[in-house]
DNA sequence: GTTCGCATTTTGATCGATCAAATTATTCGG
DNA sequence: CCGAATAATTTGATCGATCAAAATGCGAAC
């Protein structure tokens, strides 16, 4: 394999300057057109590619993302992580940027890694996926002026910080919906399984279901178990749920493990038509027939391109200026219902 | 944020030129013990990275491993490749290389990324994953050269190209020792539901349960059933073979989402002590206590990166040269029980 | 005390692109 | 047909590092 063509060999090629090549590349619109077309046709030719890393020295962009990769969780729920960092990947490259991903042992050696990648230029930008109170990589990255954007609002103090764009998912709004339209459809008492207090997105979720639920303060107490998530735990929590004397007749919880477990503890207990509802939708919920609200991850990952690179651009924009644009977006997750006219996990494994 | 040092920055700092800053990073053993000191202590005060891309363009070699994500799979097995990701991100980094991902549709698309991504001295080597018969992109990158190694391996005409190098799990082996186990402990019929023929990695697996099946020609076909992945499939299969005369007393299935099907239909059926085995070692097998055969990532990583790099080295390596050392590593799986002992999915659903 | 050899350090050139400014070509009004 | 304004293109400098080769220092041998 011979050395690769470089902007002096299109450009002695098309009897131009190395300067005009670069134009036709990058702002081909001040070329004249007859001159384009011959550059071009050299590049074809001879099958240039410009030689990213000196674009980048010269520019001081590098046109990539950092993403770190969350610890692997055991649980089901961690697929929704992993299509987001596809669905990045797809975007980004429609973008014209890359992805850059690395793994991290907790909030501290992901900033030192942050540190490196950010002072080496290898990336412009960083993508935040599972924020958390008080979440020291934040304010780092505010500090330093390193754009960046979180799948994940900002839990705590920094809340209105514009410097901080941010994505996230209503789960309040989905479950509160969800909520409504089990009642709507004739539930009179849904119970919720989630996660103890304070989990940012877990307190939300709860939220949305004391909303809607209509409950009174004492029954919000009866019907919701608090437990750690877990295909166990939802089995134990609709046991206790379904035990009571006027029980639950739908079940909402706070992710797909929990729903899982709740579902196969409804059935076993003959209720093969209480419904059961999950949260992320993810591939599990998906093979056995689960209903689950479900993360609009498309529209998540095209906002936080967005939100860091505008509407179009591929450049890195500097950090928001105070009051112009909105910095952060919050998208509203919708029910996947898969149990009316599905085939029934209960007609299984009552069959 | 201030102008990031450069090495003549901190070669003035330590009084000494630039290319003794880059020693004391490159080659610290060529530069005297009391120089080098001086000039860490001014790279740590000034806090100097090196500039990754000015770095990359005078050395050639950008340290970095380019990786293409699969398109999403619905099924729940998608997670192995997940797992795959996320250890080759560890091990990269502790490997000081850096790990770039993209998505291509198909394998033409596929191709295209990784000219661009190579001729733009962006990636040094590639890792494939998901090879198939005939795969375009393993000749394309033979022919011109470029580093890469594949987890999967050439299935096909290629087979024994020194220049492809190649990690893979043995899917006989764990599927012949499994089965070998399940007939030690007691079972007389060990049935299999595995995919349809041609399907490189299932026809291995159902290679493994047919030499250690100890069925003659007769019963390996009927002791079999060929179905397309899927839990709803699994049920369907499961309930096939256990309404046969001398039903099997024990069933190994190529993926967890068909062993997660026919768990269910076994334990519909009241064979709640039935074995039953999966493949891949899943999330949701951990989650639902459903035995199944872990594939060794953590080895599979590590024997990649071994044969692209070296046993240490962050450099690429140029293509293998015939005869010397192995090309390719062949992994053992191990099968993970959770039947016995555990709580069974049987005595929830039953109880 | 010189000289040779080795260890250590410095200097000049270079990787491939873009920026900033200078230069040349073209258009248009009068 | 000329000169100014604008369009198009070219030239020189630069980004931050490493390579290759030259220069310096230093101890041992003669």
């Amino acid at each position: 394999m011979g050395r690769m063509p470089t902007v002096d060999d299109v450009a002695s090629a098309a009897n131009v300057s190395r300067q005009t090549v670069s134009n036709v590349l990058n702002s081909p619109e001040i070329v004249r057109e007859s001159t384009r077309e011959r550059v071009q046709e050299a590049i074809d030719r001879l099958g240039y590619r410009p030689h990213a890393s000196a674009r980048r020295l010269r520019t001081r962009t590098s046109s990539t993302i950092g993403l770190r990769l969350d610890p692997l969780r055991d649980g089901i729920s961690g697929a929704v992580l992993d299509r987001f960092v596809h669905k990045l990947a797809e975007q980004a490259d429609a973008r014209g940027l890359r992805v850059m991903i690395f793994t991290a042992n907790g909030a501290e050696d992901e900033l030192s890694h942050i540190k490196r990648l950010r002072d080496g230029s290898d990336i412009d930008a960083f993508v935040l996926i599972a924020t958390f109170h008080g979440d020291p990589r934040i304010s780092w990255l505010i500090e330093h002026e390193v754009p960046f954007v979180s799948f994940g609002r900002p839990w705590g103090s920094t809340t209105d910080d514009h410097r901080h764009r941010w994505v996230d998912v209503d789960g309040r709004a989905g479950v509160r919906d969800t909520v409504q339209h089990l009642r709507a459809s004739g539930a009179q008492r849904v119970g919720y399984i989630g996660w103890p207090s304070p989990s940012g997105t877990g307190d939300e979720r709860r939220a949305g279901w004391e909303e809607a639920s209509g409950f009174d303060t004492a029954d919000l107490e009866r019907y919701q178990v608090v437990t750690l998530d877990g295909v166990d735990e939802g089995v134990r929590s609709a046991r206790q749920l379904l035990a009571m004397d006027a029980a639950p007749d739908a079940i909402v919880c706070a992710s797909d493990s929990l729903a899982l477990g709740a579902r196969m503890a409804a059935d076993a207990a003959g209720h093969l038509d209480l419904p059961v509802v999950g949260f992320d939708n993810t591939p599990v919920a998906a093979a056995v027939g689960l209903s689950s609200i479900d993360q609009p991850l498309d529209e998540v990952v095209a906002s936080a391109l967005t939100l860091l690179f505008g509407p179009e651009g591929g450049i890195v924009r500097p950090n928001p200026d105070s009051n112009e644009e909105p910095t952060h977006r919050l998208l509203v997750p919708r029910l996947v219902e898969r149990r009316s006219g599905h085939r029934a996990l209960g007609e299984i494994t009552g069959a």
